[in-house]
DNA sequence: TCGAGTTTGTGCGATATACGAACAAAAGTC
DNA sequence: GACTTTTGTTCGTATATCGCACAAACTCGA
């Protein structure tokens, strides 16, 4: 790609409205330019445009944005086949599972939610569409990044913050690498823990037709109702099944 | 804002995010050219940036969004706190009546779903949040029309395409004006079968603690299993109860 | 009320980008 | 296989944007 086939106040505009988030719903100029780096003249006009299209609000001081935001995100949901293709399954399996049955893709470090069926909330964040875990510690993204060559899983790592969210957390990148291999050889990954407390989890990988992942699924479930052992006796068959029935479906 | 505030590049490379729907998951150059009426050599620009960004994925010649675009969805989602303090309630809801409960908030003529708690699927499409529907044949969309000034709702009307999406839908602007005005009365917006066949919905408006409308909540239903009349009777108590609760903790 | 410390708005020269047209390369079409 | 149509890429130039420096407007404590 030629340097002139870069248009750099796209970019930048994009860096802004990635400046917003739970912590700081409302920025001003100065906040956002300090945020994302860029020169206050420059964030300013973005944010101005951002008002202008209706993407964003502003008083005069604070700039907020508003719901036609979600029109961005939504075009990659509604483009993608995956998470409709899904939804119905994730359902039944939640269903039948009587916990909350998730799937996600690999994003950087990140896995993103693209579908779920939520029952009773166990963990204290309030995971949606669209919501983003660190992948080394949470079974879909074991599952992944299992999925990976080793060299890109290790790379993938490194560019992680891993850090300990509970005593149960692995956190060294060998152990992790090992776990990996772990879950290739037996085809799930069982998280106890090591999220949050009190949380378990259970995840396989959505293979295409050609045996390509293509997205994980994964249930999730109190440690206080079922003890980490007994995850895999009583989710794994499910997860299985909803796995088999969309591999035919999925091309 | 003076001319020199506002920058097109930005603004012409939001259009080309948004020219990704669910029947268009895939565009080459010319295809995004022409549904954004911009210059072909102007989109391409746009989509090399968003492809070198990380937000897009090129095979030489068709573009498709990546889950990375998510997070500029993402970014209003959990910058607003709206979504978050509701979906308790919500989830709390929807168990109670045993059917789906969602809230939305009105974006130009479309209703857009920031919280959800689904229950089996009635509908045919599927709503997560970031879905929009029209406002003018939604439970929901009437509760927040119903709370705009007159002039404002007629405004938004007339720009509205309103077709019949089944024999049921009001379509006359007249006809829709009245029954906001029987909708600001009784407090609550019911929907038989107007958006789909065999749907039923109740909506009530979600005000904050000075009386000002934030969101709408409804609880949708299958009218083989609810009829029209029963709406009423069966989920207004709940719906009331939970408008009532989140009043409180709302400002 | 004053003034130091911040934050925001603006003018300007240097630089980057958009436009439209022209060309090149595919993809259909007969 | 030649013709037409569509698509992707390149280029020069007019124009828009960037980042800096400065000015104006707040903010807050003394």
């Amino acid at each position: 790609m030629r340097e002139t086939d870069f248009v750099s106040g796209f970019a930048r505009g994009l860096t802004v409205i990635e400046a917003f988030d739970e912590t700081r719903p409302k920025l001003s100029i100065a906040e956002a330019s300090k945020i994302t780096g860029l020169d206050r003249a420059t964030v300013r006009r973005s944010l101005l445009t951002l008002s202008e299209l209706g993407y964003a609000d502003y008083d005069g001081k604070f700039f907020a944005l508003t719901p036609k935001i979600l029109r961005l995100g939504h075009a990659y949901l509604s483009a993608t086949p995956l998470p409709t293709i899904i939804q119905p399954y994730l359902d039944h399996l939640s269903d039948r599972a009587g916990q909350s049955a998730s799937a996600s893709v690999l994003d950087g470090t990140e896995i993103v939610y693209i579908a779920r069926a939520s029952q009773k909330r166990v963990m204290s964040i309030n995971l949606t569409t669209g919501s983003r875990l660190p992948a080394y510690c949470a079974s879909m993204g074991r599952v992944w990044l299992a999925a990976l060559p080793e060299h890109e899983a290790r790379e993938i790592l490194s560019r992680s913050n891993l850090k300990a969210n509970t005593p149960y957390t692995k956190t060294d990148p060998e152990d992790l690498i090992a776990e990996f291999r772990r879950v290739r050889e037996q085809g799930y990954a069982l998280i106890d823990q090591e999220l949050e407390l009190g949380l378990c989890s259970i995840a396989v990988p959505l293979e295409n037709d050609r045996g390509r992942i293509v997205a994980a699924l994964n249930i999730g479930a109190p440690a206080a109702h079922v003890a980490a052992a007994d995850m895999v006796e009583r989710y794994l068959p499910l997860l299985k099944e909803t796995q088999a029935a969309l591999r035919v479906v999925l091309r």
